[in-house]
RNA sequence: GGGCGAAUGGCGGAACUGGUAGACGCGCACGACUCAAAAUCGUGUUUCGCAAGAAGUGAGAGUUCGAUUCUCUCUUCGCCCA
């Protein structure tokens, strides 16, 4: 027996499933399509833990799709554009272009090493004119539809990075990449009219039967749907305003009114233009960010008016007009009406600035006398102190039905809200996919013609400038348009519209002249199942869904209205951290002989400090390296491990131990194989009749596919490596038995090696043609009379408490087994003076006695 | 503050539609091999108990012949939104 050479045995297979195209993907209307898709990744340099672990579920879940006879296409990109390569190329003096290739050379070829079962002649690059060409192109067919304009508005802006960011991609206030406090200002920007698609985004999420409910209930929360009304307040106090919109979704407050508050930037902000306390007010405002988290924890601001509102339900009634932080713009018609008593974030201004509080809404346990002191009451109730809505329950009834008086009145309309904005798509950066619009001299919008498609990038320029690199080049930004000089956009796209259509190209990824082929997506697409982390759980599967909705729209020809029909999202990768007086140390620096105590490599007197397990990243340098457990390991007890241990969707956490406890189980397959190769699998060997093991170890066999095999359909991977590990402990058992007829060896260890393959491809291949076996799988059948048992072991329970197991024949009657267990003495205590009341019996499982 | 989810040995985790809790792995203990160690192999490993046995799936209740699984209350943790 040789010992198992991972390494050339690795190479061996990948060079082999490269040189036969082993995963190439051609359409085939006769076969049924299986579109595995993983998040492409963007090209940093290396690979990390979470591709591996992302990657091997895809990879596992292609090849059994594959040995199952489903035409499989898996293919493979790079979502190239984006800030680093500009960054890293500013810092070293690069081209951006230079950095991204050379990082996905050196990716591909780690991805390669895992022995993924990708069809490579697919790749596609988002950083490539031959990609970003289509995505030009389709920005202007979604202008010409009329989904992106431009306007201006208030964007977060990152001081670090110098760009806008989306609304979604602030957290805490922060820059989602550079980790800068987000500012407010004012820039002309083009935007995705995604709101269009609202509805339409929402319901059709009843569709995606096989997304995790978690990541759609994310989606409707974004979408945040409410149900409410407009309403319009008479103004008094300056001629030149008479009136003011609102939306609220409780209307029937409106008796507790006691402010109306407007945002900063409402159009009556034009009327304090010389007013220079509301200018430092809007400055102090303008500190936050913008978004409605960053609002919420900022201390509540108001700025007195010398304006009133009338409520419109009593025109008596005047309250005071605020200025107000926590007012948005873009959200409603930037005002809202103040009921301090039924809502706590109008209570805080109220108390503040010493407004009135009446409540209007009461618990049924409450009287009239009901007072609110420093907690809104926001729950169910009647409505009281409101004249001619008294005595409306609350909410139902209460809000329906004052909407059907302020529209009978004339004062609200009835009115449907959604909290998503549009998406604005402008950013100031150069690694970024041109936006295909010039100016005239008159400043006028022109579409850049498909002749002079695609806009590229200049190459090798000055980054080092401040703002835009782009603005600085005179040159390129110059373009003949109908014999007129025009300016080109400088603006680039964000990268989310890069990965908002790579799906559709994976169908036709070399076509020319289009970006996509509509017989091939009507084939391949939708994707039957992606994978990828819950952190795209809102913004790319949104602007992917979004998109797809937006290229459908007015084209008949395009049939798909959800790209990702299946959804899968893994979980992290984690590692402890470790440090040393403060300081991050990376476990490859670390060292420990009892597993508890840990001290630094090079200086095994200083201990470490041991933190937490969190998930892997540089900043803590609790990474560990993919490249070097694949080289110290292997490929397949790399991807056995990240399988183990845990379920796919939960985090997983790294262990030296785990992983090298996979290794032992390749090489001690390997040698069980060398035995079962000899003992079984040797020509001059005789067949046998009549042996005791066989039809146990056929039972084991087709249990075992059929445990497998339900577990690769529901993800239970983990559970796979336990089955697998079954195996092992079961056919080392039998693997010297000269109990075992050869022929059914032969047959049940073949099987067995099909159904281990997906999860380790290449040791399974090279065991199989080490037995002249082809290394090309088909999913075995399953024998089902050997998932039949012939008996079985039945619990005995008195009064629902177990007190032992009976073995008898399958589908004894209910009369015979009772027999049976009184006869036996080790039951008889059991019934010692007390007599059977009932009993229950389930076949095949269980018998509980009752007993008095 | 709201929504969603989770809690099972020393650890990661199994358990089909309510029916034998703890599969599988790690760790640990003992043993074999060895001059010795590592590696490897064998045995054991929920807790209490010498044992027979009893208890046991975050806490408490409920439904049921029977609950890790269903219902309610609570605690803790995680994620998302605010």
């Amino acid at each position: 027996m040789r010992r198992y050479n991972f390494k050339d045995t690795e190479k061996k297979w990948q060079e082999y499933w490269e040189k036969n195209k082993s995963f190439k993907a051609e359409k085939n209307k006769n076969k049924k399509k299986f579109y595995c898709l993983e998040m492409f990744p963007y090209p940093s340099g290396k690979i990390h833990m979470g591709h591996v672990r992302n990657y091997t579920i895809g990879d596992v879940l292609s090849r059994y799709k594959r040995a199952k006879g489903f035409n499989v296409l898996h293919p493979m990109g790079w979502d190239s554009f984006g800030m680093p390569a500009e960054n890293a190329a500013k810092q070293n003096n690069l081209d951006p272009k230079d950095w991204t290739n050379k990082n996905i050379e050196n990716m591909k070829s780690q991805l390669k090493e895992l022995g993924l079962s990708i069809d490579w002649e697919r790749e596609i690059s988002t950083c490539s004119p031959e990609y970003y060409k289509h995505q030009q192109k389709f920005f202007l067919e979604l202008f010409d539809k009329g989904l992106v304009y431009k306007k201006e508005n208030y964007v977060n802006w990152d001081p670090i990075d110098k760009t806008v960011l989306a609304n979604e991609q602030v957290i805490n206030g922060k820059g989602w990449r550079s980790g800068a406090d987000v500012e407010r200002k004012k820039l002309n920007q083009w935007f995705f009219n995604i709101t269009k698609f609202s509805n339409e985004l929402l319901e059709d999420l009843e569709k995606l039967k096989q997304w995790p409910e978690k990541v759609k209930t994310m989606q409707k929360n974004w979408i945040g749907k409410s149900f409410g009304c407009e309403l319009e307040f008479e103004i008094i106090g300056n001629p030149k305003i008479n009136k003011i919109k609102c939306f609220t979704t409780r209307p029937d407050t409106l008796f507790g009114m006691s402010f109306l508050a407007v945002s900063v930037d409402h159009p009556i902000a034009s009327l304090y233009k010389n007013d220079n306390k509301f200018e430092e007010f809007k400055i102090e405002c303008s500190k936050s960010g913008t978004t409605e988290e960053s609002i919420s924890q900022a201390d509540k601001l108001g700025y007195k008016t010398n304006l009133f509102a009338l409520n419109p339900l009593d025109k008596t009634k005047k309250v005071p007009v605020y200025f107000a932080n926590f007012v948005l713009m873009d959200y409603g018609f930037g005002a809202v009406f103040g009921c301090p008593a039924h809502d706590q974030r109008d209570l805080d201004f109220a108390l503040k600035y010493k407004l009135k509080i009446i409540p209007v809404v009461k618990p049924l346990s409450e009287n009239k006398n009901f007072k609110i002191n420093h907690k809104a009451y926001t729950g169910p109730g009647i409505i009281f102190n409101s004249d001619f809505l008294n005595g409306l329950k609350v909410p139902n009834e209460s809000i329906d039905e004052t909407i059907n008086i302020l529209e009978k009145k004339n004062i609200g309309k009835r009115k449907i809200n959604f909290r998503l904005k549009d998406w604005g798509v402008s950013r100031q950066r150069y690694w970024g996919c041109p936006i295909p619009i010039a100016y005239n001299s008159e400043g006028e919008l022109i579409k850049i013609p498909e002749n002079k498609l695609p806009i590229k990038l200049p190459e090798k320029i000055n980054l080092d400038v401040p703002g835009n690199p782009l603005d600085h080049q005179d040159d390129w930004k110059k373009i003949i348009i109908n014999n007129e000089e025009c300016t080109l956009e400088t603006d680039t796209l964000d990268t989310f519209v890069d990965s908002s259509w790579y799906f559709l190209r994976f169908c036709s990824p070399t076509i020319k002249d289009k970006a996509f082929d509509l017989d091939d997506i009507k084939y391949w697409m939708p994707v039957d199942q992606y994978i990828g982390g819950v952190e795209h759980a809102i913004l790319h599967l949104l602007y992917s869904r979004f998109f797809t909705k937006a290229l459908s729209y007015k084209n008949e020809d395009i049939q798909v209205s959800e790209p990702f029909n299946g959804l899968f999202t893994q979980g992290m990768v984690c590692h402890e951290t470790y440090k040393i007086n403060n300081q991050w140390i990376s476990p490859e620096d670390v060292t420990s002989e009892n597993g508890r105590d840990f001290f630094l490599k090079k200086d095994i007197t200083q201990k470490v400090v041991v933190g937490p397990s969190e998930s892997m990243s540089k900043s803590k340098k609790n990474t560990i390296d993919p490249g070097l457990m694949i080289k110290n390991y292997g490929a397949d007890a790399v991807r056995f491990f990240i399988l183990s241990d845990s379920p796919p969707e939960k985090d997983i956490q790294w262990s030296e131990q785990g992983m090298q406890a996979s290794y032992k189980f390749i090489q001690k397959f390997w040698a069980l194989h060398c035995q079962i190769k000899e003992n079984f699998f040797a020509k001059n060997k005789k067949l046998k009749k009549d042996c005791k093991l066989n039809n146990e170890m056929n039972i084991f066999t087709n249990q075992i596919i059929y445990k497998i095999n339900s577990s690769l359909e529901n993800f239970n991977y983990n559970v796979i490596i336990a089955n697998l590990h079954e195996i092992y402990n079961y056919y080392y058992k039998i693997k010297d038995s000269i109990d075992i007829d050869e022929i059914d060896m032969r047959n049940n260890y073949i099987k067995i090696l099909k159904i281990m393959h997906p999860v380790l491809p290449h040791i399974i291949s090279e065991c199989l043609t080490d037995i002249k076996e082809k290394p090309s799988i088909s999913w075995p059948e399953i024998e089902k009379k050997y998932l039949e048992k012939k008996t079985v072991v039945i619990a005995v329970q008195f009064d629902g408490k177990k007190r032992g197991t009976i073995e008898c024949d399958k589908d004894i009657a209910e009369k015979d087994i009772v027999n049976l267990i009184q006869k036996k003495p080790e039951m008889g205590k059991y019934f010692n003076n007390k007599k059977i009341i009932k009993n229950i019996y389930v076949k095949n499982k269980i018998i509980n006695f009752i007993l008095k």
